[in-house]
DNA sequence: GCGTCCAGGTCTACC
DNA sequence: GGTAGACCTGGACGC
């Protein structure tokens, strides 16, 4: 028998929920769930008491998103404040983008970009997960990323009923043996670079909650990153995007064959040319190449 | 149903 | 610094 709870989660101003979490694959990677149609997501949440709650979001009054809560142990007050702050990190709502939306101000071909509050987009609560769903995007399918997320919840992570499990936590990543995630959550080559960053993560050799806000530099940041085995160029810019920083286009073979699409007339366009295209854009030009590159998409689907 | 081919980024060895 | 080949899974396709 589950316990069931609702509370509010204040958004700032022009925030949309559906702007957010409508257009972001993310939304499809364990332990989130979404579907299609319903206007709410669902994230399996393991809190840091060891609570498991399935949290379910979507828009409420104009100003604040509802969070349903079910969970079979009592939730008291810390554990309704860290379910705030999860799903706030993992809406973007701490991203400011006033200078994006000034940048692009300028350029009319933008704006309806602005008009429907674009930008944000679903992440997740924390670097870590972030960083295996990245690397779980490499060299797959989105069916394959898809699956490898799935099996990674449902053999490694904690259970709140039987086929509804929790993102595993960089312990867990660390205590699985390479052949059990080749066998069982078919990850393939990547499974020695999965483990490989549970154990640095685990050791404290390795923090990616750091990145989070880090004043370092950019390149200095992208440098620690592509440290990160199995973290390549498109990967490290991915993650920098999830962390808010658009200094970098990534790359992947859709984007360049969308590029070339729109801007070469299908012929193979290099990465030079396309950098030279949105390099006007400047620190936003990861951001403004997302938006152009999936605009049709964005605009098909209606909210 | 089975076999083959291909797409998808990163790593490593080699030049 | 640049390049070729290996890595692994799942979907598409032909037989």
């Amino acid at each position: 028998m589950l316990r069931e709870k609702t509370i509010d989660l204040e958004v700032p101003d022009g925030f949309s929920f559906w702007t957010t979490v409508g257009f972001s694959g993310w939304r499809e990677l364990a332990p989130y769930l979404y579907v299609k149609g319903s206007k709410s997501l669902v994230r399996f949440h393991g809190l840091s008491d060891g609570k498991v709650v399935r949290i379910t979001a979507e828009q409420g009054a104009e100003d604040a998103i509802t969070l349903s809560l079910e969970s079979v142990e009592e939730l008291d007050g810390n554990d309704l404040e860290e379910i705030r702050n999860t799903m706030r990190t993992s809406l973007s709502m701490d991203f400011d983008l006033t200078s994006f939306y000034d940048l692009i101000e300028g350029y009319p071909e933008f704006s309806w970009v602005a008009e429907i509050g674009l930008g944000r987009g679903l992440r997740s609560p924390t670097v870590f997960e972030d960083v295996v769903k990245t690397i779980c995007t490499t060299n797959a399918s989105w069916g394959l990323t898809k699956g490898i997320c799935r099996r990674l919840c449902e053999k490694l992570g904690a259970q709140l009923e039987e086929g509804i499990s929790t993102f595993p936590t960089p312990g867990a990543l660390a205590s699985a043996t390479e052949e059990f995630l080749r066998r069982e959550v078919k990850s393939g080559y990547r499974s020695r670079y999965l483990m490989e960053l549970g154990v640095k993560i685990e050791s404290g050799e390795l923090d990616p909650e750091a990145w989070w806000g880090s004043d370092a530099d950019i390149s200095s940041l992208k440098t620690e990153i592509l440290a990160v085995k199995g973290v390549g160029e498109y990967a490290a810019n991915n993650i920098l995007q999830l962390l808010g920083r658009y200094d970098f286009l990534a790359l992947d073979s859709w984007m360049r064959k969308r590029f070339s699409e729109i801007y070469g007339n299908g012929e193979p366009v290099t990465d030079d040319e396309i950098e030279e295209h949105y390099a006007q854009f400047g620190r936003w030009k990861g951001l403004v190449m997302n938006m152009e590159m999936t605009k049709e998409i964005r605009l098909s689907v209606s909210p």
